[in-house]
DNA sequence: ACAATAGATGCACTCGATGCCAAAAGGGAA
DNA sequence: TTCCCTTTTGGCATCGAGTGCATCTATTGT
């Protein structure tokens, strides 16, 4: 939508989604989120405020840029998933996968992330968009189970699939060496230690760790 | 503060924070919640714009009362809990005994809760008083553990009581018979089939409803 | 050159939030 | 009673996010 579809006729747009997060990301690093106004954001594009906000419709949107799109992905990864697994592990897999990225191509998505995990006021905002995340599983949980997506058990999914990937992300912040993929992987152990879950055999050999297990299993 | 205390010397108090909820939810209930100016509020308590927000910070907080000194003792109720049943045990019957109201005499309670959950902006606003909850439980979990608060496994066990609590109160503003307690049971009983747990014997009695087990039996 | 189209932008306005400061209202002591 | 001290009130000005409306501008197609 940006560049691909051409407009047949009307003026072209002056600038872009990209243009923007990169000029605010500029500011909002050396004056921080609430030091920004609009205004300023407006000025550094070169472009009236009022168009700002047809491109945002508010300052807490910009951060998250386009995580609508790459929520289409996320489905996508729920539903290219084995049936013949249990469901908690699909749904595991499936967020470590939409998690997943090119890792050392990294310093960007944390300074976003850290952005948004750390500004109060995005902290509240972004409420809204992992409820849109949840959807995704609950509504994913619910066709699996033939459930509607707003019963107790896909909700509850929902909920805390996002419970363990907020706390990941939450340590991949404070702990600058480990990847988000084991802080997944061990989040999720912790919370069947924590629960009393026998550790079985996993499928997946990536997902254990010595360390977290060694840890976790100090409880009680 | 309110009442017990009256200052030695100094004007009189125009209001308390009693009446201003109870003016605000008048005037939420009939215009709802981006429908009611502060302006109104005011007008509504017969005091200045300006000393309403000598009162409550922000119009969100308004809905959200007197959340701090509940907090305390949602702390206590914890550290009363007894140290010989597991942490997990421990924690979600602490959560349990936090939202056990007086159950019938719960409609008021209902009514801020479904202000609170489905007003777009209290939603997001809240994220914050969450914050202040689940540091509650992730200082309880560290101190048991012998951790820091902001270590995995205190901050996954917190995390996941909050997605745990949330999720049964939107069941509970969905299904007007439910009690929250028992939502709260089908919960974990929820998440722990999910992850496979074996359903072992359950000491305290209470969580154990029929229902919620043949419901969340039928997963897979 | 002209029409049609889609986007850009200025303007005015609402509303939440904040700093500053003078006025109001009480208690206590001279 | 009167004056002083204390505490709260609340008016005023100001900032910044958002929004509706009207108008202008840059392109494409005829």
């Amino acid at each position: 939508m940006t560049q691909p579809s051409r407009a047949l006729a009307g003026r072209p747009e002056a600038t872009s989604h990209a243009e923007i997060e990169q000029a605010a990301f500029r500011l909002f690093a050396e004056r921080g989120f609430e030091g920004t106004t609009m205004d300023a954001i407006a000025a550094e594009v070169g472009v009236g405020r009022r168009t700002l906000f047809r491109y945002y419709s508010s300052k807490n949107d910009i951060p998250w840029g386009q995580f609508d799109r790459t929520l289409e992905g996320f489905r996508q990864i729920l539903d290219d998933m084995p049936t013949d697994i249990p469901l908690h592990e699909a749904v595991h897999r499936a967020v470590v996968a939409f998690n997943d990225f090119p890792d050392n191509a990294s310093p960007p998505h944390r300074q976003r992330m850290r952005l948004i995990l750390e500004t109060p006021a995005l902290q509240a905002h972004s409420v809204l968009r992992y409820a849109e995340w949840r959807t995704v599983i609950a509504e994913y949980v619910a066709r699996r189970l033939g459930l509607e997506p707003d019963e107790l058990v896909p909700s509850v999914v929902a909920q805390v699939s996002l419970a363990l990937a907020l706390t990941a992300y939450e340590q991949w912040l404070r702990l600058p060496e480990a990847s988000l993929r084991e802080l997944l992987g061990r989040a999720m152990l912790s919370l069947r230690v924590h629960l009393g879950v026998d550790i079985e055999e996993r499928p997946n050999g990536a997902s254990d760790l010595p360390q977290s297990a060694k840890t976790s299993g100090s409880i009680e």
